[in-house]
DNA sequence: TCTGGGGTCCTAGGACCC
DNA sequence: TCTGGGGTCCTAGGACCC
């Protein structure tokens, strides 16, 4: 047997790290809100089991959560980033190889001992996660990322499993997989459910055994992907080294619609400074820029808007990256529109190893130095201090549209002035 | 009144080339 | 009326993920 493709998850993350650092909502019900106070994202399993569900909008729940007792939470990512760092460091510690997949999620490989059973080692682990770091973890193990993460489900739901299952040493492997629906397969969605679905394929044990040509004439490599790792092929390896992003987007909602072009422009500068700080953080250039607004999807007129521009030269400066983007702003804005949300996004991104400087233009080359060594004093400050403590003038938005964040905990893991007092008597 | 944000991968089809 | 064949590259958009 080869190596064991290892899922690991924190549980519940975003409430767990909620719960961690507020022991009053410990074991109680919670419930954490998208940006802006939208929907919910997160629920604690006490909240689960009171029947609330995910996704919902906020408003439509919120005397249901009063009644019921339960907590809010926004959600705050700085504190979860924080929990996330630390979880993977572990993590990566314990296991052979390690892909951070996302904030609460990683894939990890481990050779099988002898005995070939690696529940001890599972087991280990978890009560070394839950001392360090205080989060519930879940484990599956699997011959492939599909099937770990089948095992991940089946650890969770089933209570004498302790959050830990390996599908590939079970005898009865076909009993577990009929009992996985079909759309609950990693990589099956809406759509292609509603196909399998159609044609009798209920469940993953049927996926797994369905002739491979139907689901290639429709789905192609995707489909066939899913199909082998069900199967015990691996078709998407584990990667140890994240590769480089291809994309680097921010957007938000605001509390409340905007409708001049002066509201629009300052929310793009603030986006368009908060993504170009990533891009250098990543060490990389851009070639393309996307600027998008849209209303109310939801509203009779809905209006969408966006624009694309290329460069000539890749770059990562701000104020070049600002200047083009607020020419894209001023083509998408159209007055009248009860605008709710915008974004920006960093296309066509390479290292920033490969920069061009151009030959010809001796002060084109000083100013861009001249750039670089102010993004890079605006850069280190923000990161010293507070993540907006320097910026241009142009992204001062007015505090009354930004996204609510009405219910934020505190930051006791990240900021000194807000770790926690202890007194002994 | 109020419905998140940030990604990846794949494919079809257009533009262009010889 | 009739309008090649084969290839590459790029982009927009769909589908999916957490």
């Amino acid at each position: 047997m080869s190596k064991a493709i290892i899922q690991i998850d924190g549980n519940n993350f975003y409430a767990s790290c909620e719960q961690m650092i507020d022991p009053s909502i410990k074991g109680k019900g919670l419930v954490i809100l998208s940006n802006n106070d939208g929907c919910i994202i997160a629920r604690s399993s006490e909240a689960r089991k009171m029947g609330i569900p995910m996704g919902t909008p906020y408003f439509k729940l919120k005397k249901k959560l009063k009644q019921l007792n339960i907590a809010v939470r926004s959600s705050n990512y700085e504190l979860y980033g924080d929990i996330s760092n630390r979880l993977m460091q572990l993590l990566r510690k314990n296991c052979e190889e390690l892909e951070i997949y996302s904030i609460d999620e990683a894939f990890g490989t481990m050779k099988r001992p002898k005995d070939k059973c690696l529940y001890q080692w599972s087991s280990n682990l978890r009560s070394l996660v839950y001392q360090n770091i205080g989060i519930p973890i879940s484990i599956g193990i699997g011959e492939t990322k599909v099937l770990s993460k089948i095992s991940n489900h089946i650890a969770k739901k089933i209570e004498r499993n302790s959050g830990i299952f390996d599908i590939s040493i079970i005898e009865n492997k076909d009993y577990y997989l009929n009992q996985i629906e079909v759309d609950k397969v990693w990589g099956v969605g809406k759509k292609m459910s509603i196909w399998l679905k159609g044609r009798g394929i209920n469940n993953a044990r049927e996926l797994r055994d369905m002739p491979s040509n139907q689901i290639n004439r429709k789905y192609g490599v995707v489909g066939i992907r899913i199909q082998n790792e069900l199967k015990g092929k691996l078709c998407i390896p584990v990667k140890e080294i994240s590769s480089a992003k291809k994309e680097i987007c921010v957007s938000r909602s605001f509390a409340y619609p905007i409708d001049t072009l002066e509201e629009l422009n300052q929310a793009i500068c603030k986006y368009v400074l908060i993504a170009s700080a990533k891009l250098r953080r990543n060490n990389q250039l851009l070639s393309a820029i996307k600027i998008f607004t849209t209303t109310n999807i939801n509203s009779k007129d809905f209006y969408k808007s966006e624009a694309t521009i290329q460069l000539n030269i890749p770059t990562s400066n701000s104020k070049v990256i600002l200047e083009q983007s607020l020419k894209l702003t001023r083509k998408i804005f159209k007055p009248y529109r009860k605008l709710i949300k915008a974004g920006v996004i960093l296309h066509k991104l390479q290292g920033n190893q490969y920069k061009q400087i151009p030959i010809f233009d001796e002060r084109s080359i000083q100013e861009k130095f001249r750039h670089k060594t102010l993004d890079n004093i605006i850069d280190n400050i923000n990161k010293r201090n507070k993540s907006d403590t320097l910026s241009w003038g142009s992204s001062t938005i007015k505090k009354e549209w930004e996204p609510r964040r009405e219910k934020l905990s505190y930051l006791k893991t990240t900021k000194i002035e807000r770790i926690p007092s202890v007194f002994a008597n």
